[in-house]
DNA sequence: GTGTCGGCCGTCTGCCGACAA
DNA sequence: TTGTCGGCAGACGGCCGACAC
């Protein structure tokens, strides 16, 4: 029973949709300003490519529980799939309002690995985040029962209608839709000696309702078509540890690695979930994306980086480092994987929280070598080679690099 | 972050177990009250039978979803294991309350199967039910921010310490631990017009924490410790809707399978969650009972049967039906499997609850052939075959039947 | 510019016996 | 025997400007 919306749809609004019973569309910007300014969806139709790792790796953050037992190998299951991307949905957490992805991946056939040839457009535009927007952490008196919600006075003047401020004091009624459609009534006064803008009736049930506490954050939209959305984002990821009491988490990983091997070998499709917020690492990226910095990108121990993270207010900044390593992260399991095989060592003494490692297709060297404009089409001569970083016949194309 | 305890542990109470961060012993007598009177735990250490269709069907009403992909075949994979149990622990679902059982199984093999020695104490014992408990469908009143928790005299005056009926009106302080030893307060007072025994302060802090709604029952446990003990049961299944955004329901079917093979082809221990009141039915039954309903039980079709089921009230009462076809659930995928092999009509109209199929173990025949008593042990001469019901070496033996 | 507080009013919680099923 | 209700008193929700950082 979950809201769900194809990413492909262009309503800015809900539909009803009447697919499997209760479907309903939810609004993209609203999902990727939860998701955050970094997170991209990969286009539906293009071809991508998936990392068993990186799933492996949001599996763990999301039961909060590392592998403890033995998992079976897969022999057969490479490091990582180029796959032809079906059907990608947002949905939410119908309990928490946590967004996430579904998507459906078919691997390439060898004959499809062997012709491969990358379309500039399957380089992936960025995820638009909404213009009008913003993203407030809720303070103590937010979440207390005794008052309401005080509105910074620049985020009220961006994304709230304009008030009417002959009133005395200047009240209005706002409505906004949250990622399940449902809607939310609050008043917006402004008011107070200094003046400030703040929401009083319906915040507190807002606040219950979505069972809020300080931390947690807040995040209001104003579109082109005069509709207002709310989002929410929790501060404590451990709160969001999935009871998963269904399967043990062995099984879990177990599962993940044989329906990917599985595909893999019958090249059928087969289904993922994405938690943006809750995965260390995007893994399905583009295939251009990652062609892109695997061969197009000479890096090597020493060079320094550019990185990008998002902010406390959700906007973005970047982050330097240095190379000090690329290696393999796992080389028992999965050796020649491109998955975090840079070692990093980052620029400023607080990267306690940054990962020591990171893929190639997450840094920006700051030393790259120049791009040749090129035919329309990268063609491939040889097929996928088994894990191994040689693509030889792959050329360098306009395919949108900067 | 789990509450669990051994389900070996003799404890009646609560004990700090300082394994692995913050787990905690909970009370089995609360468990299995909960859990219901017809759900029982194989005893630590004995040889069970693993289903993985009844796993299957487990992890389908849990996530409230059917596989619709493809799921790979296991070809190595019996309908049924053979198993050392080792590590039953019971649990409480920190959200929902809703309590489980972790197992750890490990395969036995092929030498260990040919091996086969069963002993009387394998049968296992049904499961002990507190003597002093009661159990209260909720009503509209019950969980009203109105008033309190009206609670049956019988009940009260069974399970509640006895109050002093000098005083006017009579009260005391009663306090309750709940599955993850949270200690509950309430007042419990005797009064009105006719006189009732009622909770009242500390009731609706416990309602509203819990989520509570009419149709939920609640638990008391008076055990011989001079303890008391509360749980809960919710009425609502479909509530219980675990969000399974974490893996595909094809994925997780998939794991538990390829879990399974795994461990049976290495004789290696894996781990699974039991949660009684989602699953259908048991799928890790005593190797006794199993052997004892498989292979000492003549069944035909037209004969008669009598099956344990639960009342509205956490009692048993039995329904009768009539044998109506012994076949394979599922030909293609699990041929000469025993789970659900019997295809049953029940007596009562109002049977639409009931399963059209039931497996041999579930179910009483009203005639069935005598038992001889014999030497302690039953040996087989052959080693399992192959899911087949060819056990010819089995012979009659003194396991407590009835 | 905005987080927290004291003050104040109104609503709802929550305890009581009445009454009826 | 026990589910629901009207009555009532007190606690807490929730709107306000004051004040300080």
């Amino acid at each position: 029973m979950r809201l769900s919306s194809s990413s492909s749809s262009t309503n800015t609004g809900f539909n009803d949709q009447s697919e499997e019973g209760e479907k309903k569309c939810l609004n993209s910007e609203l999902w990727h300003a939860c998701a955050g300014p970094l997170v991209s969806l990969p286009q539906l139709g293009i071809r991508v490519v998936y990392f068993p790792q990186g799933h492996s790796e949001q599996v763990s953050a999301s039961i909060n529980k590392e592998v403890d037992g033995a998992i079976p190998n897969y022999p057969g299951l490479q490091p990582q799939l180029i796959c032809q991307l079906h059907n990608v949905t947002m949905h939410a957490d119908v309990e928490t309002d946590e967004v996430y992805a579904q998507m459906t991946l078919q691997p390439l056939t060898p004959q499809e690995q062997k012709d491969i040839c990358l379309l500039p457009s399957e380089l992936g535009t960025p995820s638009k985040q909404p213009t009008n927007y913003f993203c407030k952490t809720l303070t103590a008196s937010d979440t207390s029962t005794h008052g309401g919600f005080s509105v910074p006075r620049r985020a009220a003047e961006k994304v709230f209608p304009p008030l009417d401020y002959s009133q005395t004091p200047p009240v209005q009624e706002l409505i906004a839709k949250d990622l399940h459609g449902n809607e939310w009534k609050f008043r917006h006064i402004f008011r107070g000696q200094p003046k400030r803008h703040l929401l009083t009736t319906g915040w507190s049930v807002f606040v219950s309702a979505k069972r809020l506490v300080a931390g947690d954050s807040v995040i209001f939209i104003w579109n082109e078509n005069n509709q207002m959305f709310l989002g929410i984002r929790r501060a404590s990821r451990p709160q969001t540890v999935m009871p998963s009491s269904v399967l043990s988490s062995d099984s879990m990983h177990i599962g993940l690695l044989a329906a990917a091997a599985h595909a893999a070998a019958t090249n059928s499709p087969f289904t993922i979930f994405y938690n943006p917020r809750a995965s260390p690492s995007e893994f399905v990226i583009p295939l251009a994306k990652y062609a892109k910095a695997v061969y197009h990108t000479r890096v090597s121990v020493g060079m320094r980086f550019r990185m990008l993270f998002e902010t406390e207010e959700s906007s973005v900044r970047r982050y330097m480092g240095t190379i000090t390593g690329i290696s393999d992260l796992d080389p028992v399991r999965w050796p020649s994987s491109h998955w975090r095989s840079v070692k990093v060592g980052w620029d400023e003494s607080t990267a306690g929280e940054r990962q020591p490692r990171v893929s190639l297709w997450e840094i920006e060297p700051l030393t790259t070598f120049p791009m040749y404009p090129s035919p329309f089409s990268l063609r491939l001569k040889r097929p996928w080679s088994a894990g191994l970083p040689s693509f030889p016949g792959f050329k360098d194309g306009d395919m949108g690099m900067n």
